[in-house]
DNA sequence: TTTAAAATGATAGCAATACTATCACGGATT
DNA sequence: AATCCGTGATAGTATTGCTATCATTTTAAA
């Protein structure tokens, strides 16, 4: 069964809501999977028109461009961590479970939830490993940032940082360490990845796990 | 007085030596102060012919695209921080002591050192904060990877992975420790600029040092 | 059910980008 | 004096990143 939550994403974002259309939803769908497919530099709206039998200009009209939809499927992206995060965390009381909650979810939550048909979410996170740095390294950040476009990062991280001052309420960086700890969770998904040696992680097919306790054991540390 | 140190770089970077020519000075010199200015989207190397009084010809005999002079240029930086690494800490005995040493190169090495006359650190400091994780997260990251192309990375990582190893030569995950530390350096100064929310350093005029104080803060309880 | 409005498709076009090719020139090398 | 090398000048080409227009289909309202 697929949750039939509908994420709710700055409208500043899009031109026309692609959730509330069946070519906008294919231009998720298919959007996602074919940047994954040919990265996002080579990505364009001309080639996504084709995959899905539409045409340029039709695509022209959710998105201004393609920086925008980038940014777009981050957000969206980002706004479902902090949906999983709330639901997960919802009935535990101790504070460190809900970290580990937290952190299994950056890792790993891609692969074990349900998903909304149109968006596989597998897919999406590793856009988000690649490509999601893209998305506010631009030499438009501050008016990009003004129009609330990283909201939903914020959202997220702010829950996250929430928990680290339950955990301990004296930590000094609780917004630092909650940015670092899901930045580095996906920087060290690709790096090892693709630049083993970057990481201490080399156990290819435990990867995921290795990263989890890793991160476990840097953020016990860092918190006690 | 200037370092007439000349970095050495992997040569599969560049078609021809840009080190070697008065042409190739220029190149690296205005290709890191366009890129500053108008980000690494809207450059390209028509205009940045057009600032040097060179043609586009000309400057494609030393990159094969922009993209490869942006790999060479955080390479570059690369490499430059981890020779100042290298002698900074030559004579210092505790681990610890080097570690800071560290830290406080990866903050502002590009602020308190001489430099080469034709490359302005700062700059290039800049660049690495914004753009330098494109070098990296593009769909040919493999093939570039076997080139060679991201060996300066990993060498100066390599040299602070050392370093943590000295200092506790239990840790058990120091090339992560140093690639997330000099991620973290790089990411909370862009959050600091751009994205407040996403980071506990509010202080703008003070930010080097608070930064700097807080990433102590964090190695230090890691190595605890 | 008809009628209007909205969304999509089809096609064209245009300025900018990312190159590649060719040739001419000038300075250094032998 | 001949030649080689680096650079400049110019031209050209395929692709990209849009925008515009109009015809057609779908949807929703009267």
């Amino acid at each position: 069964m697929a949750f039939s939550i509908k994420i709710s994403l700055n409208e500043n974002l899009y031109l026309r809501d692609p959730q509330e259309s069946e070519l906008g939803k294919k231009i998720i769908q298919h959007g996602i999977l074919l940047i994954d497919d040919i990265g996002f530099e080579s990505f364009n709206f001309k080639k996504l028109a084709k995959r899905i039998n539409s045409t340029e200009a039709s695509i022209y009209r959710y998105f201004e461009n393609k920086h925008m939809l980038l940014i777009y499927l981050v957000s969206w992206y980002w706004e479902w961590l902090g949906y999983l995060i709330e639901i997960k965390t919802l009935n535990v009381v101790n504070p460190r479970k809900k970290l580990e909650i937290i952190i299994s979810t950056f890792v790993s939550a891609s692969m074990e939830n349900p998903a909304i048909e149109y968006v596989n979410e597998s897919t999406l996170h590793q856009i988000v490993i690649s490509e999601s740095s893209k998305a506010y390294h631009t030499k438009d950040v501050d008016d990009k940032n003004e129009k609330g476009f990283f909201l939903n990062y914020k959202g997220m991280l702010g829950k996250v940082a929430k928990v680290i001052l339950e955990v301990n309420p004296n930590f000094p960086y609780p917004i630092a360490l909650a940015s670092n700890l899901f930045e580095m969770t996906n920087n060290q998904i690709y790096f090892s990845e693709h630049l083993p040696r970057l990481t201490d992680i080399k156990n290819k097919k435990n990867k995921y796990a290795e990263i989890e306790k890793m991160l476990e054991y840097f953020v016990n540390k860092m918190l006690n």
